[in-house]
RNA sequence: GCUGAAGUGGUGGAAUUGGUAGACACGUUGGACUUAAAAUCCAAUGGAUAGUAAUAUCCGUGCGGGUUCAAGUCCCGCCUUCAGUACCA
């Protein structure tokens, strides 16, 4: 029989045995109340994908697990909860593939990605977790949007307030008063131009839409009006901007929400075309007024019709036609070469009182601003090239050397105006049209209302009934407002949601009158802008969280995950918790004080090259040979050395079997570092890495791999080294068949070493470089082998600092050494407090019994050893010359510099 | 185009307020142990030149300047890469 030595660091039975006890002895279930200081730590839960989970999701999770880990240690009531974003997409095309029902799928899913997470050795509170596709959890969501949906914002007070307390004017008729309180909700019904994607067939709001194609497929998006939900975002524009300066999130973040909501600030001036017709547009540049030669007027404008020349009507009516045919993609082409037509009317330049000519072109946006712009060529780059183009004239009104200039100056060419500064003049030209009634100052904003609708299956249903009255919002006691089934997942013939194919489903009768219920469900979006509430009181079935609770726990201190989510997921959880907060829900402004986003970890593909006559496959040296494709190879079949077994490949893949393979010493494939993707075969399954090297291995590497908010490319290779670390660790306390733990005190240098450690560590924690905290802890350890010291004054402190990156070593040999958890927590509450010497002094030195220097030292050397190193170095006191030096930088055995 | 981040050995990456550049790890090379392999341990490892050697000298943080006793770090001007955004008036 082989001889197992029981002593060896067995990671599979440690990280067994301790993720039972855990999971058992619900060792991280958060109490609501305590005494200590909280602390919540939020992931960004996952969507349950098929395809389950790969190496790069846990970075996040590891990271929000080692904070989590570190601050129970500090002594805090950590709360870290996780859950699924269970409603979506993919589940929904699987169904209309296959039949089977969304929430089969997903639980399959969930299931899958629960044992991976498990594996992980997360501390995740697992009775908190919460599934936004469980009725008991959109019950909420459907609440939430009935508030929205009886809430209007109220412009004096800048808050959303209850719909029954909204002043209706008395003069109106019973419906004008239902259609007044209609047009001020929150989330209100309108017909709307929409991004309507044909190859998803839905609507897709503002965010998932990018250059045209859809975030999620890429499918072409077309504009079409529609009745649609909408959310009244736009309301908070303001406050969603000026809570972002308070927040301690990434720069990087702040400025894509700056950005996307886009204020800008400027004027609205009326051209006049006649006496009934006047044109409204928007600039943030009044001082240019005298430039204008000529307004454009977006083809969507109403009041087209009412100004074009009879002559120029059918060429007006052509442009309009081809131009709403356009998808936003097609129209973005058209940037370097604008088109337009001439519209034969003429308005009126209020400052110049100048007749100018009235063009459409697609270049200028009907949702933006007034949808009309007065065009001043000479200071704007598409105004420039579009006069350009079509000879239009161009006055310069800012002085500067080219003819096209968009940056601000001396102001010319403007009649008594000349010499004026630019932003000064502005506010004159404001002014005066204020005055005049010809204009006023107006801000606008790039931000447009959220539009709420899907026409899909697989979400929320809006809990909302419609009868020729109007709409009518279900009563909190009719909630949940579950989802029907039906015998088809595809939207109707008509284009209705699939909810409409359920007639029973579909119309109600409440005390004798008959109504139609709402058929769209609510986006993605809807579960995860609330669901880090739930966390705080999931199985509450009277609020969706009491309000204790609430006070207790909220805000969320640390929120860990992807920039994938900057504008979309984070700026409409911001919006509905400001309304929540409005309504006196919550106790906080903002829902997540601190952001991280963690990178991504990217897949190293391999790939080989074909000949391009189909007569075998090449290695990567020799592609220059001959004609090649690049070929994806899927990379269980390379090695580290970059090597492709050919025979697997072959034995797997049949169509491979009948072909040549080229190569010179051994068929080296071409790597490149791409997203890690099912498609791209580069996926790493965090699995397959546990069972070769454990859960702590992985956790470190992922780690010790570099800036956790930094991108980069995984490397298998690399991962022995902390595989060895742990293992030197601990062979360090355990010799071929025993526990070796000295009871005796520690000297210095190990003193050191642990402090050192200790420090570094934690700052390192705080600051979120768990790369370089790996890094110390493996330093440490060599310098405790080194020392061969294995004293127990050294090893309990050690086993803490170790704990939030390796939780199962660091237990096992915890319990080894036969203490427990509880005294340790209290016997080491400061745990990060250093006694090293402060680098940095300034000491006061003498020399030879005379001079005395004021030493500035970079190092933990001492007064003697300072006098030691000066008095050593010759060379220097042959430069001293008597003289007394202001500072000297000495590292040990060499004085770097000194000021004289 | 605009905005943001970043360019350091063969590789991933370290480097407090400007203060011994390349920590730590991978890889590579050599050695020990072994019949052998694996595992483990030890040593060397930015480049160039000189020397049997210890060692010494010079060059080195994308490029070109500058400030400073001292620059990866600060300033000016470029180049490259990645990410986000895109006719927002």
């Amino acid at each position: 029989m082989v001889n197992i030595n029981m002593m060896e660091y067995n990671f599979r039975s440690i990280e067994e045995k301790w993720q039972k006890y855990w999971r058992e002895e619900k060792i991280y279930s958060a109490s609501n109340t305590s005494n200590l200081p909280k602390y919540y730590v939020l992931d960004m839960f996952p969507y349950p994908s098929g395809s389950g989970l790969h190496v790069g999701h846990p970075l996040g999770y590891i990271a929000s697990d080692i904070i989590s880990r570190y601050k129970r240690n500090k002594g805090f009531n950590v709360l870290h909860p996780m859950g699924f974003d269970s409603f979506g997409l993919p589940a929904e095309q699987y169904a209309i593939k296959t039949g089977q029902h969304p929430k089969i799928t997903t639980e399959n899913n969930i299931t899958r990605f629960k044992e991976q997470l498990d594996k992980l050795g997360l501390s995740y509170d697992w009775d908190r977790e919460i599934k936004t596709s469980d009725s008991n959890y959109y019950k909420w969501t459907q609440w939430i949007f009935l508030k929205l949906y009886n809430s209007f914002f109220d412009v004096e007070k800048k808050k959303a307030r209850c719909i029954s307390e909204l002043v209706i004017p008395d003069k109106l008729t019973n419906d004008e008063k239902v259609r007044f309180t209609d047009s001020k909700r929150l989330a209100y019904i309108d017909t709307i131009d929409v991004n309507w994607c044909e190859g998803l067939g839905t609507v897709l709001a503002n965010e998932e839409v990018i250059g045209g194609l859809s975030e999620r497929g890429g499918f072409p998006v077309i504009r079409k009006p529609m009745k649609q939900w909408v959310m009244r975002i736009t309301d908070y524009a303001d406050r969603l901007l000026e809570d972002l300066e308070d927040l301690d999130w990434p720069e990087s973040i702040k400025l894509s929400q700056k950005n996307w909501i886009g204020k800008s600030s400027g004027a609205e001036i009326s051209f006049y075309v006649d006496k009934e017709n006047s044109i409204d547009v928007f600039t943030t540049r009044p001082d240019t007024i005298y430039g204008a030669t000529y307004l454009v007027i977006a083809p969507e404008h109403p009041i087209l019709d009412s100004i074009v020349t009879k002559d120029k009507k059918q060429l007006i009516n052509d442009y309009r036609k081809v131009s709403s045919s356009k998808s936003d993609l097609e129209r973005q082409e058209n940037q370097k070469n604008k088109t337009g037509v001439f519209t034969g009317a003429y308005a009126v330049n209020p400052m110049t009182d100048k007749t100018i000519p009235i063009w459409i072109s697609d270049y200028v946006l009907y949702g933006y601003g007034t949808g009309a712009i007065m065009a001043v060529p000479a200071h704007d780059e598409r105004d420039y090239e579009f006069a350009k183009k079509f000879n239009l004239e161009i006055i310069k009104v800012i002085k500067s050397k080219d003819e096209f200039y968009s940056g601000a100056g001396e102001i010319i060419n403007s009649g008594k105006y000349n010499g004026i500064e630019s932003d000064e003049f502005k506010e004159i030209v404001s002014d005066f049209l204020e005055q005049t009634n010809k204009g006023k100052k107006t801000t606008n904003y790039k931000l447009r209302d959220w539009i709420f609708t899907r026409q899909r299956y697989w979400g929320e249903p809006i809990p909302i009934l419609h009868s020729e009255e109007g709409t009518t919002g279900l009563e909190d006691h009719d909630l949940p407002l579950e989802l029907p089934e039906v015998d088809s997942y595809l939207p109707t013939d008509d284009g209705l949601s699939p909810l409409a194919r359920n007639i029973e489903w579909k119309s109600v009768t409440l005390k004798g009158k008959k109504y139609i219920r709402e058929t769209n469900t609510m986006p993605q979006w809807a579960g995860s802008c609330w669901y880090y509430l739930r966390f705080l009181d999931p199985q509450n079935n009277l609020n969706f969280a009491s309000e204790e609770n609430i006070n207790y726990w909220m805000p969320v201190d640390l929120y860990i995950g992807g920039a994938e989510h900057a504008v979309l997921h984070l700026l409409y959880s911001r919006f509905w918790h400001k309304v929540l907060y409005d309504l006196g829900y919550v106790n906080t402004k903002e829902p997540f004080k601190k952001l991280v986003n963690q990178g991504m970890i990217l897949g190293n593909s391999a790939y080989i090259f074909r000949k391009t006559d189909q007569s075998g496959y090449v290695s990567s040296e020799l592609k220059k040979q001959y004609d090649t494709q690049k070929i994806l190879v899927d990379i269980k079949y390379v090695n580290e050395r970059n090597e492709l077994d050919i025979e697997s490949l072959k034995k797997d893949n049949k169509q491979y079997n009948e072909s040549t393979f080229e190569f010179a010493k051994s068929f080296i494939v071409e790597r490149e570092v791409e997203k890690m993707s099912k498609s791209k075969y580069n996926v790493v399954n965090p699995d397959d890495i546990c069972e070769k090297y454990g859960t702590d291995t992985l956790r470190m590497y992922e780690m010790f791999l570099g800036p956790l908010e930094q991108s980069k490319p995984w490397n298998t290779a690399g991962i022995s080294g902390i595989h060895n670390f742990l293992k030197k660790f601990w062979k360090l306390y355990f010799d071929s068949n025993k526990l070796i733990v000295e009871n005796s005190k520690p000297d210095d240098k190990s003193l050191k070493s642990l402090h050192r450690c200790i420090k570094k560590v934690s700052d390192d924690i705080e600051s979120f470089s768990f790369n370089t905290a790996v890094s110390t802890l493996m330093i440490t350890v060599n310098d405790l082998t080194a020392q061969r010291c294995r004293s127990r004054e050294i090893l309990e402190p050690l086993l803490i600092v170790l704990s939030p990156f390796a939780p199962h070593i660091a237990e096992e040999i915890w319990e080894k050494i036969g203490n427990n958890r509880s005294i340790v927590l209290s016997k080491y509450p400061k745990y990060n407090e250093s006694y090293l010497l402060d680098s940095t002094k300034t000491y006061p030195v003498s020399i030879n019994g005379k001079l005395r220097y004021k030493i500035e030292l970079r190092t933990d050397l001492n007064k003697e050893e300072i006098e030691k190193e000066i008095l050593s170095d010759k060379d220097f006191l042959k430069k001293l010359e008597g003289k007394t030096p202001k500072r000297i930088i000495i590292v040990p055995g060499k004085i770097i510099n000194f000021v004289i």
